[in-house]
DNA sequence: TTGTTATTGCAACCTTGTTGCTTTAATTAA
DNA sequence: TTAATTAAAGCAACAAGGTTGCAATAACAA
C-alpha cells in the first residue's frame, strides 16, 4: 500500500533481520539502536515492515512483542504459519520452520493460530 | 504453599470462573469488579488462584492477560495443556478442550507450549 | 534546484500491571 | 468471647511497553 522509503534507519533495522530466524523484541531493538534512532522510529519502522509482509510479530508469555523475518509473505498477507520457540534460560527466541497441525473446532471459523513453545535451546540444554 | 483465605473478594472472583471455559481478561475483571474491589486486589487474587492451580493465564495477540478455570491442575503444577480461542469479532476468549500435538524440535528441550487460535466464534460466524 | 510528501525526533500521554505501606478482616490462641 | 496474629485489601505512586500529535528533516520527483 504505502510506499516504504529505504532510509538509513530502515536499512539498519533490515540488516538485523537478514538471513536469520532469530527474533528480536521491540525492547531489545530500542536498546540496541538507542544511539541511532528514537524508539518511536523503531516501532514505526517495525509497523511498516510488518504491513509490507517483510517481518512478522508475535507475543511471548510476558506479553512482549517480538519480530522476525518472513519467509514467504506478501504485503498485507501474512501466510507463513509456523511456531516460535523461546528459551527460558537465555531468552533467545526464534522461528521454527516446521509444519503444525491446527485442530478443527466445531462451529468455529479458524483464521489464524500462534504457537509459542518454551523450554531450553541447544545452547542451554 | 501460602494459605489462600476464602474472603468475600476471592469468592466473588471464583464465582465468575465457576463452570465455564470462558476466559476473562485482567482488564475486564477490573472493570467489572470496579465497585467491589481495588484493581490491585483483583490482580493479587488472580495471582494467588493461579499459584494454587485453580486458574491459569495466557496472553492474547495484543499482549493482554486472560484467565480461565483449570480442569485438572494442582498447586504449583499447571499440567493441562490445551489451546485457546479468541473471536476477532466479539472478543470472547475461551479454553478449547482438545488435544494438541507439539512438534519435536531437534536439540531443544520443550517444556511448555501455548496455542492461541483466532477467528470467528459460533455466535459471529 | 525546488516542491512535495514520507519519515524522524521529541515530549507528552496511555494502558496494563506492580510495589510499598497502612488499614482492615479472617483465623487462631487464650 | 476476646485478644493476638497474620493474611488480605485499599490506596497512591510507580514502571514498562507502547502510542500520538506535531514540528523538523530527509527522500524523492519534477
Ligand atoms: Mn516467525
Ligand atoms: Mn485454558
Ligand atoms: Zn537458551
Ligand atoms: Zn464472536
Amino acid at each position: 500500500m504505502g510506499i516504504v522509503r529505504k532510509t538509513r534507519s530502515v536499512d539498519t533495522i533490515l540488516e538485523l533481520f537478514e538471513d536469520t530466524d532469530h527474533a528480536f523484541s521491540g525492547v531489545s531493538l530500542i536498546e540496541r539502536l538507542r544511539d541511532q534512532m528514537n524508539k518511536t522510529t523503531v516501532y514505526r519502522i517495525l509497523d511498516r515492515l510488518e504491513d509490507e509482509g517483510i517481518i512478522h510479530s508475535f507475543q511471548d508469555q510476558k506479553g512482549l512483542t517480538w519480530y522476525a523475518k518472513c519467509q514467504s509473505c506478501a504485503s498485507g498477507q501474512h501466510t507463513d504459519l509456523h511456531p516460535h520457540f523461546q528459551c527460558r534460560s537465555c531468552g533467545r527466541t526464534s522461528c521454527l520452520h516446521v509444519k503444525i497441525t491446527i485442530p478443527l473446532i466445531r462451529n468455529h471459523q479458524i483464521e489464524g493460530a500462534e504457537l509459542l513453545m518454551t523450554g531450553l535451546c541447544d545452547q542451554c540444554t
